[in-house]
RNA sequence: GCGGAAUUAGCUCAGCUGGAUAGAGCGUCGGUCUACGAAACCGAAGGUCGCAGGUUCGACUCCUGCAUUCCGCGCCA
């Protein structure tokens, strides 16, 4: 609908221009708004108080000459020139129920456009090491970066969900070092348990599956235990089967799934790692200093330059990670989205500046990243640190299972990823209108349920043939859910576009406000047959949308509760 | 000290990339079930948008300082 409007300004300022009122027209389109008064109409425009400097005009001089030149339309029902400037448009109420229509025709994929038109992107999320259960922060991780595919999705792009892992670094060593030791029957407490060791339960139950010559499969290994506890080799093959087995069954229980496990050992056994600094080199950003190579980063924004390897040898982790990002690169996906905690901030500069030092033509921007802040849990008014399996914090999965699924994406999504989150299982567990998730759902369910029951009823009321009657919907509240269905396509491209999948969460909010306030101020299946059948058709349009809305965010949409 | 994020109603948060009288939910107060789902609805009260400048027709939004909170700042990942 804004299109259609800001496409009939664009002609009115064509005209204008012919006209010798304006000297040329602006590149970008009109901006269209949603006002929040409904005095100000459906959409209004500021465009007159934007072009009135170089009209040489008064605002609301220019203001008449673009409503004088309008072309005839069906959109618009009238317009004013109100405040400073502003056109204000009221909609013809036959276009906002016209919407009706095309939801129920296009169903699932009402909201979807073709903006990514088959291009391909990229999205990396979670990607922790695979030395514990996954904990809340990477469940909000999760969350966004799931949600963000799927708004990808919904927008054209094809998208690749990959989660990349460090399988043999030193965190993997203490890893095995304290599996050993729990094999060994030493406890945290032991003067010899190993330095910066896991403490978790949970690595007590590795240690015992290994010992019992057990077969771990994870989503991208299968390994056998040995038994043999001085085999440490052995013994962190296995930790890190388990481990990944650990967050496989978090992900799941998260409904979220992957298309590619990447591994960082394969950038070092593919000789990506030193082909990325061979490149380097012959691009000429490093130099050798106190026995290590620094990449000169500072010449692409850094503060200070980074060293690329150790005095003793080794590569640093930005290395691989340079090498990771090149290897996607040369997959060809046009886009790059990382979404990651913002404790990992520093990491951007030195990424891009590394893809920079290639030379290989990544654009300077790229890749993309969406970061995510803390996230801290509340329990009967008190925050929650500590978890019994993984000790030092809140997993993900005692989330799921205090909340459930449903509840615990609603929370993790529908806030800002810049904003610090305050989880509040008492909230995400409450049954009833304090409780944001539930709210929707129930208006999903109480579309559903109307539906139902219309169609166990022998007068024949059908969507379909509400179709027909749509011109019977008018009242206050009907004509507000009818726009608000209307933004929906909004809705999905602008957070698609922002990469902020909060906003469907509030739109969800939103709308089903509307549905409630519709239903409480207005009979459906006892009106007359036309109004009935039309009001019906509403409804199951809502239920659509709510539904589309819902699978954006991963949430289940429930027939009855 | 440097970099990033945040600061909006008692609480938790939105605010459509600069628009009109700053919005929700919860909480508080007061109403609505012989009713298609009351897990709902309707109404009321509640604000110096952290502070101070600047930019312009117009600032919660952009710029510059300052304050406070969180996160980074390793030849760890």
């Amino acid at each position: 609908m804004k299109a259609e409007l800001a496409a009939l300004i664009t002609e009115a300022l064509e005209k204008l221009v012919t006209e010798g009122v304006l000297g040329a027209i602006p590149d970008a389109p009109p901006q269209i708004d949603r006002p929040k008064d409904a005095s100000h109409g459906d959409l209004s425009c500021n465009i007159a108080m934007v072009l009135a400097k170089r009209a040489g005009l008064p605002p609301r001089d220019l203001a008449t000459r673009i409503i004088d030149a309008l072309p005839d339309n069906t959109l618009v029902d009238t317009s004013h020139i109100a405040g400073p400037g502003f056109l204000n448009f009221f909609i013809n109420a036959g276009h906002h129920t016209q919407v009706v229509k095309a939801i129920l025709k296009t169903g699932v994929g009402f909201g979807c456009c073709d903006e990514g038109a088959g291009r391909r992107v990229q999205v990396e999320f979670v990607s922790a090491n695979p030395t514990g259960p996954l904990h809340v922060g990477h469940g909000r991780g999760a969350a966004i970066g799931d949600s963000l595919s799927r708004l990808l999705e919904a927008t054209g792009w094809r998208v690749h969900r990959e989660f990349y892992y460090n399988d043999a670094g030193q965190q993997i060593n203490n890893l095995a070092l304290s599996v050993q030791a729990r094999a060994r029957g030493k406890t945290p407490y032991d003067p010899d348990w190993p330095k910066d060791g896991y403490q978790g339960s949970y690595i007590e139950e590795v240690a015992r599956a290994f010992a019992a010559g057990e077969t771990v499969e994870a989503a991208d290994r299968v390994i056998t235990g040995t038994g043999d506890i001085k085999d440490l080799d052995a013994i962190r093959d296995f930790a890190v089967a388990c481990l990944r087995r650990e967050q496989d069954q978090d992900l799941r229980a998260f409904q979220i799934v992957f298309d590619e496990y990447f591994l960082e050992s394969s950038l070092y056994d593919s000789g990506a790692v030193e082909n990325t600094v061979a490149a380097l080199r012959a691009a000429g950003h490093t130099y050798d200093e106190e026995e290590a190579l620094w990449l000169r980063t500072t010449d692409f924004g850094d503060d200070k330059d980074r060293v690329m390897r150790k005095r003793e040898g080794g590569y640093t982790y930005f290395v691989p990670d340079v090498a990771y990002h090149h290897n996607k690169w040369e997959r060809g996906f046009e886009r790059v989205i990382n979404e990651q905690g913002a404790d990992h901030h520093s990491t951007i500069t030195r990424v891009r500046a590394g893809l920079q030092g290639l030379d290989a033509g990544i654009p300077e921007g790229w890749p993309e990243y969406v970061l995510h802040q803390m996230v801290t849990v509340m329990r009967d008014g008190a925050e929650v640190k500590l978890s019994k399996r993984a000790g030092s914090y809140v997993t993900l999965r005692d989330l799921i299972d205090w909340v459930g699924c449903d509840a615990t994406r609603y929370f993790l999504v529908a806030r800002a990823p810049t904003s610090q989150l305050t989880f509040d299982v008492d909230l995400a567990l409450a049954r009833s209108n304090e409780n944001p998730v539930y709210y929707i759902q129930y208006a999903h369910a109480r579309c559903a349920s109307v539906m139902r029951k219309a169609a166990a009823t022998a007068g024949g009321l059908t969507p379909e043939a509400g179709l027909n009657h749509l011109s019977m919907l008018s009242e206050p509240e009907t004509m507000a859910l009818a726009i608000s269905l209307g933004r929906f396509p909004e809705v999905v491209a602008t957070a698609a576009a922002r990469l902020e999948p909060h906003d469907v969460a509030n739109y969800l909010r939103e709308l089903a406000a509307d549905l409630h306030s519709f239903y409480n101020a207005h009979k459906i299946l006892e009106a007359a047959p036309e109004t009935a059948s039309a009001r019906l058709a509403l409804v199951a349009a809502t239920r659509q949308v709510i539904a589309n809305g819902l699978g954006l965010l991963g949430v289940a949409a429930p027939e009855s509760m």
